[in-house]
Formats: structure tokens, sequence, C-alpha cells
DNA sequence: CATTCTCTATACACTAGTGTACAGAGAATG
DNA sequence: CATTCTCTGTACACTAGTGTATAGAGAATG
């Protein structure tokens, strides 16, 4: 960005101060006004960077792009079984890095209300359980129990958040043998488990 | 109501209109206006039913408690086996008597911008959960395998709407027998799909 | 038919928010 | 040190929405 030393807010100021406010605010009621407040700056500073409200949502799309990408990725890596497939993908809802939750339930919400917004998430979603579906399916299971099984993962996980739940990474560890079993039939192996808990704290 | 023939909009009418609109707004984004538009009423007309927008809210509110209310009876209902009892519970997901998809997901969001209805949708998915994880708990479950059960079977289906899954009635029935299997571990008879069928009919 | 009760319409004051105009302040540069 | 470039602050016009005041219209009733 090269901001000179007088800068007080800077683009990536006004796009992390916009991803913080999603918490409580609905994409599309975010305030630029309240944003600069946060900020500490006058209001007419965000035009400076932005030509308007619209283009701060544009970048936050392209943000929440990477959430797609990131589950596709990881449901398409090789895996010795299904229960190791699913836990390389249980990696992005443990990392905010390759899945923001708050800004997918943030743009899922705008997509209530804005129908072009409505159908990329729609794409996304496809894209998603797609990836999740070729997983199962990879891992031997037949089309209609691959679909249902990719959706129960991923759907239980959008409800996980909507839900808003909390819990320790100790609670969730304790929980993940049991979710795996529901979700593939089978039992992870400790060896798989053990690798998941390592990439936890790295 | 026994409202007068000049009535053009009763206090149902307008109830009926805020849900009806729930489909593409947030509800605290409901607007006395646009209501008043659709109606093809002047908008203060409202303010001879409502002393204000908070009291229509309030209104809403209370028919969405019905949904939490359907979940827990359906929940605590005797069953056969459990894929029966999980049958009981999906009539919910079939019948708009019982569970209003829209109308949930719309306070879910309203509770992300008001901590006061965040407590409300919290305690009510705590009832939810709880219901379910004791229905699966009678049925033989152990408490940790029970309650990832109950998540899945609930999650799942918030995540479901969330995604705005639009299926015929059919898809969903062909669907059906595999989520039983992967919620359940079990399958269910024929019978007990016979009788799930009949409640869709009735 | 005058009155009353229920409901609707017009008009206004008020608020929160957007976007724009324009004047500057601070560092960098000739 | 004058100028230029980057960024900020103050002031304004505009819009969409709420809630209120008040006048009435239509049926029911004495």
């Amino acid at each position: 960005m090269a901001s000179l030393p007088h800068t007080k807010a800077s683009r990536a100021d006004w796009i992390d101060a916009a991803l913080q406010a999603l918490t409580d605010q609905p994409i599309d009621q975010l305030k630029v006004l309240v944003l600069a407040d946060t900020l500490g700056v006058a209001r007419s500073s965000f035009y400076w960077y932005f030509a308007d409200r619209d283009e701060l949502l544009t970048a936050l799309l392209e943000i929440w792009q990477h959430n797609t990408g990131s589950i596709v990725e990881r449901s398409g890596r090789a895996a010795s079984s299904v229960a190791a497939a699913c836990l390389g993908v249980f990696e992005c809802w443990a990392d905010e890095r390759l899945y923001n939750p708050v800004l997918d339930l943030a743009v899922r919400d705008w997509g209530r209300r804005d129908a072009a917004i409505a159908a990329r998430v729609q794409r996304a979603d496809e894209q998603r359980l797609a990836a999740l579906t070729a997983m199962f399916s990879d891992h031997g299971f037949d089309d209609a129990e691959a679909l249902v099984r990719a959706r129960l993962l991923y759907h239980s996980q959008v409800g996980y958040y909507a839900a808003g739940t909390s819990e320790s990474v100790d609670t969730r560890l304790a929980y993940l043998p049991h979710y795996l079993r529901a979700m593939t039939g089978t039992d992870a192996t400790a060896d798989e488990l053990a690798a998941f808990t390592t990439f936890l704290s790295s």
C-alpha cells in the first residue's frame, strides 16, 4: 500500500474493519459511517480508497471465494481412507486462513436479499458439494450414498456455524471420532487422528 | 378479527405479509412501507393495529416459538426403532404448520445483530438439541454418540435450508433411506418408510 | 338522520445513512 | 521554500425510512 506516515487507515484497514464488523452486522448493512468510527477516521476518507460502498463489498466477495477453493482443494487430495479424506476437509474448519466461517455466513445471508449474490452462493455450494460427493465416490460409495454423505458433512458444518456453536478445540477433538463414524460408517485409525492433531498445532 | 367490510387489511394480513416478505427480506429489514405497498394500503394503517414496528416483530417471534415446540414434541414420541423416531422428527421438515423454515432462518439471522434475540435463538437450539439427544439416548446410544448424531440431524437440517436446497418430494424420499442409514447406523424397515409416506400425503 | 366505532389517507417532523465538494495538512521532491 | 502528491476533515444536498397528527370515509346503531 506504501501509505505515508500520516495515513491513519489504509485500504486493507477498511477491509479488515469490514470483516471484523461482519460478526454482528450483515454485509449489506455495513455502514461506512460505523467503520469510520471504529477506525477513528472521517467517513469521507473511505471514498479515497473506494468509489462507493459497493466496491468494498466486491472486495469482500473476492476474499470469500477462497472458502470454496480450500474445500475443493482439500476434497481432491489423495487419502488412504475415507476417514482420512474427511479429516483433510476438516482442516478447513480448523484454520481461518483456509475457511472463514463468519464471512461465509455473511455472504450466504447477503444472498437472501440480493439475487445476484444468491446465484454466486448457489454456485459455490454446488461446487463444494460436487467436490465432496466426488471424494466419497472415490472411496467406494455409490452415487446416492456419496451425495447424501457429502451433504451431511457440508450441511452439518454450515448448520454448526449458523447455530453459533462455540467449543474448545479439545471438546471438538473428543467428538471427532463420532462424527467420522456417522459420516463414513467406519472408524478412523489412531494414526489418522494423530495426523489431524498435528495439523491443528502447526 | 371481526373486520368491517371496508377493511382492506386486517392485523393477520399484516403478519402474513411480513411472513411472506421474510423470504427475501431479513426480519429487522422489514419495512412497514413495503408491506403497506404489497397490501395496497397506506403505511399509516399499520399503526392502527400495531403500536410500532417492534410489536410486529414480537408477533413473529411468538409464531417462531412453535418451531421449537414441534421438534421437542416429535422427538419425545415413543417409537419402535431409532429410524422410526427420526422419521417422526422429519415430519416437521415436511409440514410447514409444524416447522416454518423460512421464519426459522430469518429469526436466526436476526439474532446475529440483536443480542436479546441471539439469546432466545441459542436457548431454542439448546432445547431442540437436548430433545434430539435424548431421543438417540433412548434408543441405546451412549452420551457422546447420541449428542453427535443429534447434532448431525439438526445441523444438517439447518444447513440444508440455509443452502436453499429445493427438491421435489419424490427426490427427497429417494434420499431418505440414505440419510437414515448415516444418522442412525441402521436401515429403516419398509413399514416405517411407508408410514412416513402416508403422513406426507395426509 | 345523527352519532359512534373502525379503519384509511394525507401531510408533516425527524433520523440515519449515502455520496460529493472543497479546503486543507504532512511528507516528498524539485 | 514552493509545489505536488496522498490522505483527512468539514459542510452540504439528498434519500429512505419511522412515527405522529389529524381529517375523514363506511358501516352499525340509537
